[in-house]
DNA sequence: CTGAATAGTATACAAATGTATATATGAAAG
DNA sequence: CTTTCATATATACATTTGTATACTATTCAG
């Protein structure tokens, strides 16, 4: 991404602050408006920021203005999946009335939801009770990484080896023993992306 | 705040999803033809959230509306100290040009800082190499809680236990022993209130 | 020197967008 | 039965807002 001059930094900067604040981006002339120049020179710092990839501009949209930049991103809000039902997990995610802001540079999935984690049995991973872990939903996994399934009528968390038509979910605690099962019993719901706790 | 009603709810849980993909409210129009009946009804729909305190509405604006439920709350950007320097620990955050989205629900810290873990002295207690800790900036702290402390010319987390004239630091590490100094010898600069990890 | 990028002013214009108001139906409340 | 509220259609209107273009001045690389 190249670099921004000190102008268009700062225009980037209140683009933050103004979304931060309001919820909603500005328009082009209340942009203009609080550097107190005209509008039409603030359509040109817009335009210098999405040649340069910092923002993108939904064109002929009122406020159509997405921040990029990996070091001052907007937050996302990914549902978080209170009761994670059998059968149909991401319409329970979906219908989920809580939802916790992530931040948008470090964990890039529109699709994400987090899940809230009860029981120590991946505590030697640094994954405690109460934490939320992100998960980015998907029906595969690679072998070693840690994984949301359903087992059974229940969502856990493990760490998941696949071989051929079996599949070994690992407890990160070292009283737990690692279970297998064969392919058809359990279902990959997605992967651990990341982990927040609040002390 | 007042139940909504079936159809309020779609409307709001609308917005909500609307917002988090675009990052902007949707018009009135884009409501309405989302559900396939004229925007004025769709404007009717959004009054009556405004009335039972689910929105804000920004008048004339375009896209001028704000979610207040406790289930959408914004982002909260915090500054990551990347460097925290002696003496002007505070000033180098404020310096910082990375920042980290966190839940303000979840954080409930308007001044917060994020520092990013270097070593594992901290891994049984769930915070290991890479996370970033979210520190809330004070200046005492309770005995026995994960604090940030400057110690020397670096800033360390530790479990900090205070006793009269002494501050232990405990590395939460079964093969790190603790270590004990007089008040004057370290400075506490804030209690470590959250953990955020990307895998 | 020349051209490109930056940073503005100024203005015209069409499309997008919120506001206001009148009307109608069905359900719930009194 | 009347009133109120939720829900929706229909329409007129003023304002907001993005787009396009022309023009000026400065800086910086080649």
């Amino acid at each position: 991404m190249k670099e921004l001059t000190e102008k268009q930094r700062t225009v980037y900067k209140f683009l933050a602050e103004f979304m931060r604040r309001r919820g909603y981006p500005p328009t082009i002339r209340e942009i203009g408006e609080h550097f107190g120049f005209l509008w039409s020179a603030a359509r040109g710092h817009l335009q210098a920021l999405e040649r340069k990839g910092y923002v993108r501009l939904d064109r002929a949209k009122s406020r159509g203005i997405e921040l990029r930049g990996w070091n001052m991103s907007g937050g996302l809000a990914v549902p978080v999946a209170g009761k994670v039902r059998a059968g149909k997990p991401m319409l329970a995610a979906e219908q989920s009335e809580e939802s916790l802001f992530i931040d948008r540079a470090l964990f890039q999935a529109e699709d994400a939801f987090a899940l809230k984690i009860t029981g120590d049995s991946m505590i030697d991973a640094g994954i405690w009770e109460g934490d939320y872990v992100i998960v980015k939903p998907q029906e595969t996994i690679g072998s070693g990484e840690i994984g949301v399934v359903f087992l059974g009528d229940e969502a856990t968390v493990k760490r998941i080896y696949v071989k051929k038509g079996e599949i070994t979910l690992k407890p990160e605690n070292r009283e737990m023993e690692p279970a297998t099962y064969r392919a058809g019993e359990v279902r990959i719901i997605g992967r651990v992306i990341g982990v927040v706790r609040k002390l």
